[in-house]
DNA sequence: ATTACTGCAAAATATTTGCACGTTG
DNA sequence: CAACGTGCAAATATTTTGCAGTAAT
C-alpha cells in the first residue's frame, strides 16, 4: 500500500520537475501509517520516533501539499481552533465529520446519498470536486443533558 | 431586523449573567450591517467608520463568540488559511458554500436535498445540528482550462 | 459594592520565509 | 553545474491574556 502511495507521490514529484528526497519520502511514509486525525506535530513525532532524527518542521511544512497534491492525505477538521489537521485518503473509505460542539467529540459516518448529492451540486456549478469538507456541527446526546444550566442555549 | 437580532442578543447577555455594554451592542451593529463574509478586521474598519473609534481589535475578538452563540453570526470558510471569516445568519436563509481552489472564487449555493439530509444523518447519530458547515472545494470551470501546464494535477 | 467590560501591550501559537549548505538530476 | 531540498532561526500573523482603570447592576 505505501508503494503505491509512494509511487504516486513520485509521480507528482516528477510531474513538477521537483527532485526525490529521502527526507521527503519518510514523511510520506510515516503520515500513510498514521491512523486518525494527525497534527503536523503528531507526524514529526513519528518521524522522530522512527529514526528520522533530521526530520525538521519546516520540512514537514513544505512537505505536504504535495501529500495532498497527490491524493494521499487531506486536511479536515478545519473548523477546529489550534492547528490544521490531516488524515490520509489514501485507498481509504470516504467519510465525512459530526464534532460536538459541546465536548469535541468526532463521529464519522459514510453517506453515499449525501456523496451523490454533492456530485450533483458541483455538476451544476461546472466545478470538478476534489476535497469534500462535509462537517456538521451540533451537541451530542449526552452534551445535551447538562444544557439547562446556561451553556450555549439557541440552536438553529 | 437588528432590532430584533439586538433583542436576541439582550437574552443571551441577560442568560449568562453579564453585563451591557455599549461597545458590545455596536459590534452587533456593525456585524449585521455586512453583506459577506468578513474577518474581524473587517469588523473592526467598519465599526472605526462608524464613529465607534475607541472599539478595539480584544474587544471584538471577545464580543465574537456571544454573537455567534445568539444565532446572529457564523464562522465560514474555515479551510482558507489566513484569518477566520464569519457572515451573518441572522434572518437570512441558509446556504452553502463551494471553493475553487484554483482561483479562490467562491460560490453560494442553496439545496433543501442536502439540507434534509444533513438533518437525517445528525438525527441518526442523535446529534442536534448547530452549525452545519459543508465546505465543497474542487476546481471551477475556467480553472480547469489551464490546467496541462502541471498545476495540481490529480483528482478524486 | 461587586463583578463585568475595555483598551493596551505583551504573550502565546502556528505557519512561513531567508539563508547557507547539502543533495539530486 | 544548476536547481532543488533541508535545517535553523528569525519573521509573520492571528488570536489570547494579564492588568489597571471604567462602567454596569
Amino acid at each position: 500500500m505505501i508503494d503505491r502511495a509512494l509511487e504516486r507521490f513520485r509521480q507528482v514529484v516528477r510531474a513538477r520537475a521537483l527532485k526525490a528526497s529521502k527526507v521527503r519520502e519518510a514523511v510520506v511514509r510515516a503520515a500513510l501509517t498514521l491512523e486518525g486525525h494527525f497534527s503536523v506535530d503528531d507526524l514529526l513525532r513519528v518521524l522522530h520516533a522512527s529514526g528520522v532524527h533530521e526530520a525538521h518542521m519546516a520540512t514537514v511544512y513544505r512537505a505536504l501539499p504535495l501529500l495532498v497534491d497527490a491524493g494521499l492525505i487531506q486536511a479536515t477538521l478545519t473548523a477546529q481552533g489550534e492547528s490544521q489537521l490531516y488524515e490520509v485518503v489514501f485507498e481509504r473509505e470516504h467519510h465525512d465529520h459530526l464534532v460536538c460542539t459541546g465536548c469535541g467529540r468526532v463521529v464519522e459516518y459514510q453517506s453515499q446519498a449525501l456523496l451523490a448529492l454533492e456530485r450533483e451540486i458541483a455538476e451544476r456549478y461546472e466545478f470538478e470536486l476534489d476535497v469534500r469538507t462535509i462537517e456538521l456541527h451540533g451537541r451530542c446526546k449526552s452534551c445535551r443533558r447538562g444544557e439547562a444550566r446556561g451553556g450555549r442555549s439557541l440552536h438553529v
